[in-house]
This record gives C-alpha cells, sequence and structure tokens, in this order.
DNA sequence: GGCTTCGCTTGATCCAGATCAAGCGCAAAA
DNA sequence: TTTTGCGCTTGATCTGGATCAAGCGAAGCC
C-alpha cells in the first residue's frame, strides 16, 4: 500500500484518534483491492467479513426484493461502509457493487471488533461514526417521504452546487441511470423532473447544469437543514 | 424514582454495562416524567437537551415538512430514543409525542456525552445500541421502498403472530390510524389492504385479528429476515 | 330514548410516478 | 462512411395509493 493511502486513511474521522499501534495492526492485516466496475463486492445476507473503505472511485449500495432493486447510499472516497454489520458480527442488509473503477481497502471484522475493545479513542470514533451513519439514513427517508421526485432532484442540484462552492455551472458525478436510483425514481422520470425544473431556474445539457437563478430554483424545492445539510 | 425503573433500566443493554458509579451519576441527574396522550415531547430542530427513555406507555417519532407529516418510528418501553442527536449535541431529525399516557425518563444530554468519554462499558454500549438502530432505519426503509401496502400490512401481521408467540388471535396495539401511518399508508387504504388479506388467510374483527392460513399469509407477504427480523 | 362524536369502512375519483414503446443522438467499431 | 449499441428523452398508457365524500356503528352524554 501507498504510504499515501495510509495517510489518507489515518486522517478519515474514524481512525484519527486510535493508537498508533492499533492502527498500524489494522492497516498490516488488511487487504487493498482494485476492482474494475460493475464488480458486485458484496451481497446481502452474506455475513460481514470485513469493513470495506472506498479509497478511489464509488461504490453503489443497494437492495433487492420482491424483484425490485433499489439504491441506498452511493459511497464516496474516502469513507466506509457496512460498519454496523461489521460491528454487529451480522450479516449485510446491502449488496454493493463498484459503479466506476474503485480501489478499496478490506479490514477483517474481527480486527475491528478486536481492536474497538481495546482502544477507547477508536471506540469513541465509531460512535461518532455511527451516529452520523444513522442520521444520513434518517434524512434520506424523510428526504423520500415528505418530498416529490421533482423536489427531490431541485435539491439534489442545489446541494451539488453547495458543493462546487456556489459554481453555477455544475456537472453531474454519476450518469443519469444510476442518479435516477439514487433518487428514488425511474429514469425516465428523472428525464421529466429536469425539463420541469427548467421552469424554476436551471438549464440542463447533457451531464452539465446551469443554475440560472438559484433564487427561484430554492423557492421551489424548499430546501430544508434538517433534511440536506450533511454536516449535521 | 421507584428502584424498580431504576433497576429496569440498569438492565438495558444500554446501560447494563457500566461502571455503577456513572450510572448513578446520570440517574441522579435525570428526571422522571409523566405524561398523558397526545402530548409533544420535543420537536425536530430543537437542540437535543436530553435523552429519552420510555418507562411506560407509547411514543410516537415523526417528521413534518412540505405540509405533510410521517410517523418514522414508535417506541415501545423500555427502549431509548434520540441517542443520536444527543451524542453529536445536534438538534433533533425528528419530532415527538406520546400516543398513549407515558413514564419517561430524561437524562440531560451533556452527562450522556461526559459519562460516555469516561465510561468504556457505556461508550462500547452506545455502538452497539447505535448499530442496531442503524440498522432498523435501514430495515424500514427497505420495507418501504421493496413491498406494496398490502404486503407491508401483511408482514406487520405475521411479525405481531410472532412476538405473541404464535397465537391465532392477536390485537392490534394502537388505534388503526396511528397503525396506518406507522405503516406508511393512509387510514382508508389500511382497512382495504386489510379486506384484501381476508383472502390470504387473516380474519379482521375491530382490533382483533385472526390468522386462519398463517401458510397462505407467509405465501403471499413473503417475509424476508433481512427486512422483519429484528433481533439481527 | 335521541343526539353527538369519533374511529373506521366503503365507494368514487384523482394523481404521481411506473411502465411500455418508440425515437433520437452520439460514440465506438467495422 | 455505415452500423451497432447504449444512454437518454419523449409520448402514451397504466396503476398503486391518495384524496374526497358519504355512510355506519359503537361509546359517551344530555
Amino acid at each position: 500500500m501507498q504510504s499515501v493511502d495510509i495517510d489518507q486513511i489515518r486522517s478519515l474521522p474514524l481512525f484519527a484518534t486510535m493508537a498508533q499501534e492499533n492502527f498500524d495492526s489494522l492497516v498490516t492485516g488488511a487487504y487493498l483491492q482494485r476492482f474494475p466496475a460493475q464488480v458486485e463486492l458484496i451481497n446481502e445476507g452474506d455475513l460481514a467479513d470485513f469493513l470495506y473503505i472506498v479509497l478511489e472511485g464509488r461504490v453503489e449500495l443497494y437492495s433487492t426484493g420482491n424483484d425490485r432493486e433499489t439504491t441506498m447510499a452511493m459511497i464516496t472516497p474516502v469513507s466506509t461502509f457496512l460498519l454496523a454489520a461489521t460491528i454487529k458480527s451480522a450479516c449485510y442488509l446491502m449488496s454493493g457493487r463498484t459503479i466506476k473503477a474503485s480501489r478499496v481497502l478490506l479490514i477483517p471484522s474481527e480486527d475491528v471488533r478486536r481492536v474497538l475493545d481495546i482502544d477507547p479513542g477508536f471506540s469513541r470514533a465509531i460512535v461518532d461514526e455511527l451516529a452520523t451513519c444513522y442520521r444520513s439514513v434518517v434524512k434520506a427517508t424523510k428526504n423520500l417521504k415528505l418530498r416529490t421526485a421533482v423536489e427531490r432532484v431541485g435539491n439534489y442540484i442545489i446541494r451539488l452546487q453547495d458543493k462546487s462552492d456556489g459554481a453555477d455551472m455544475v456537472e453531474l458525478p454519476v450518469g443519469k441511470r444510476v442518479l435516477a436510483s439514487m433518487l428514488g425514481m425511474t429514469p425516465e422520470n428523472l428525464s421529466r423532473a429536469f425539463s420541469a425544473l427548467q421552469s424554476y431556474g436551471i438549464l440542463v445539457s447533457g451531464p452539465r447544469i446551469e443554475i440560472t437563478d438559484r433564487a427561484v430554483l430554492v423557492a421551489y424545492c424548499k430546501p430544508d437543514p434538517l433534511i440536506d445539510d450533511m454536516t449535521s
């Protein structure tokens, strides 16, 4: 593994506060792997053998059942996923696949649990991480239950602009098919939602979106910090 | 506070592993309160001043926005809620109200955070509790996104029967209006869902439900341990 | 008893979003 | 260049569930 990777992982909130020797022992037992796009990493129902950390690329967490499939979350570098299953020695509730070529670090679950029991810094960091994850899922649920499809798309654009420091022109980080699934709708309806929003201050051309009148967009989508603010 | 209450709280997984003195200090600083039904306990957006523990009664967690309201979870005794907000010193993401007369213990958030930092047993228990909460929300989301309204009702009945040790006759623990909201549908549709399920092995009369043919019900509703098993 | 209230059911209609079915545009392969 | 394929759009139709609007029956109250 590159030392730059190790530094990156070490600086994640989850690993920043633990003792150096425990961090070293986790990293030593870990596997670094490269995957092309569209590779199944994990399957829901399998026992949680590893904690995953995405270093590069993008991983989609999704669930199936009743002949349907639904995207639950999108993991962007650098962050971990499947922490809860790892800690509980339980099975995964979601499946995971790469949606672009990715570099992923796998830490054996038993190592994580062992260190968790002996390192208070790590334990405290996991508490924070889990609380954050929990709140994200709650926000995602509210987003889904309290908003229409068009509003979800609009608020997604607003968030995207915020992440781009308010630039007028933003670029979609994933294909529209995947984006639709992320936002809980079909690709057809995403298309229609974009058209609908052209009357509310945006201009779409391919993967590029121009926010021509943010005030109008905001007035229509009514972003809510209790749903959209990812920092709290 | 009654000592029987204290024992009950102490035996919760969240408080079972902490040092006695820390437990005592939490309980000493706590407030025990009684509320009638339909009292607003907390409002989303407010700062998390307390960790709540429901000792008796029932508390509904719900969210509002866009002129809509949606039930997020139902808290039954004896358990805690709003742990994540408490830990992160953040604001509540959900509002809470009693739906029957309830006894609730309030522990100041700063006490929880203080003890969390000094008691490894408590910290470890919080990790488990948060992981469990996280997984419940994920399961609830899957239930909502992957199933139709009728299937959700059917699986709810199946779970209810399991909790009643497989008795043929079960009783709804909450009114149908609230139940509908819990299951993410309108009261009208809950009514229709019950009618629809009469063809699949159940018989409804008021708040009492007879499971006449569990095999048929199960075949129709296809319960999934990755959604319905609350113990994993 | 009659009267209200409230929780529930039932029927009719409406609507957001899914599904089905073409078409279109662009990029890589031939 | 043409061809194939894929991602996206557009239009038409379908459907699960919401909404609107009565009815209905049991519990409380006068």
